[in-house]
DNA sequence: TGTACATCAGTGAACGCGCGTTCACTGATGTAC
DNA sequence: TGTACATCAGTGAACGCGCGTTCACTGATGTAC
């Protein structure tokens, strides 16, 4: 009576919510790889036949996984770093540790699948990290403090650094996850500003930007 | 007659071989978690029954394709760097690159299970990769060109944009794959050697272009 | 307003299939005497 | 040297199980008139 329409409609999008939670836990428990998907229909509370009233196959809802729940996330990281209130490294980490610590399936499936089996979904969660590339690079780009504009390689570097380290600290204890914390801040200023430590001031030979 | 012994035990090890193939073969193909004991069985030429000779499961299977093939081939690229004849990246880029096209599916196989679902096998992996690291940290130490001593996960950070970079470079094209080895190159010996310089003077500048 | 019809998410039965695992066995190779 | 015994990789039959998929059906919701 409030809702005119859509009460089916959001029945409907309550149980493809939980066939995708559903798909996030069983997934970082037991490797989204071998999830079946009877399995998944059974812990969302439905028979399995009507999984296909929401997705034709697994690999379909991976993908629902990808351009949905990650892109959101990714999403919201680019947002903290639109306005940096601090060193490159710590903002955007500060923002992709915590949307991890958050929702840790996600970050497992993200990280697990970015280099899995299917090649629809590594494509799709490269596009999504690629997004977040995207937005550090553009950050770097106007940031006063750096005495030069990265290349784009150096956001596409931190994002692969940034990624692993946030899914292998989540599996570690506090202090721990402050060193990786550390590190991976230091190598992605470090890639994105040249040096962050001083007394740097050999420009060595040899790589393919050859120094002046 | 001529070996008096171990005719029965060459065999043995020719199928332990075929079995660790086989698993590799299909491991690219489909990915190794869903990969099933009768499968393998099957590719390698020997009954389902016959796997548990050889091992107690797929995991254990596995874990031997990290202890033994995969450290075979860290310990090579570990050799090349040992004795730098160049910018430390580009050396070891080159290593582990050739060592990747020579056998693409352990490669493959790498870097899925790197991040893959089993804790064990994933533990297995990050130790050889950690020997590369090390091997790399102390090949940076000794680089007299080297303004400073880079801190340890300078080199560990490498590690991980090398792999990264190798396994993504065997789907690509040839020129995709020359700006894949300049940005992985270029990223290694900043994160080691602090400031590579300034004005680049290589190719016209900046965006190499994220995926297509 | 009421009535007839359309839509479509969810269902349970049923199917054929490949899986992991057990078991007792074979037979070639290696060893002890 | 020959003979008897031990070892053990490989085998085929058999098991119970969960899988993905199909099908015709139900029934609540939404819509047209």
């Amino acid at each position: 009576v409030f809702r005119t329409n859509s009460q089916k409609k959001g029945e409907r999008d309550r149980v493809r919510a939980a066939l995708l939670r559903a798909a996030l836990q069983l997934g970082a428990a037991h490797g989204f790889a071998s999830l079946g998907l009877r399995e998944v229909a059974r812990a969302a509370g439905i028979a399995p036949t009507s999984f296909y009233r929401h997705f034709a196959d697994m690999q379909e809802l991976g993908i629902a996984l990808s351009s949905e729940l990650v892109a959101r996330t990714i999403a919201e990281v680019c947002d903290a770093i639109r306005t940096p209130t601090n060193a490159l490294g710590e903002v955007v980490w500060d923002a992709m540790f915590a949307a991890c610590v958050r929702d840790p399936e996600l970050t497992r499936f993200l990280s697990a699948e970015r280099a899995g089996a299917s090649p629809e979904l590594r494509a799709d969660l490269q596009r999504q990290l690629s997004v977040l590339a995207q937005a550090l690079s553009a950050a770097a780009a106007t940031d006063a403090t750096l005495p030069e504009k990265p290349p784009a390689w150096a956001a596409e570097a931190a994002v692969v650094l940034l990624t692993d380290a946030c899914a292998r600290a989540l599996d570690e204890q506090p202090e721990q996850r402050a060193a990786l914390r550390d590190g991976c801040t230091w190598a992605i200023d470090r890639l994105l500003s040249g040096a962050v430590s001083p007394s740097s001031k050999r420009t060595s030979r040899s790589t393919p930007e050859v120094s002046s």
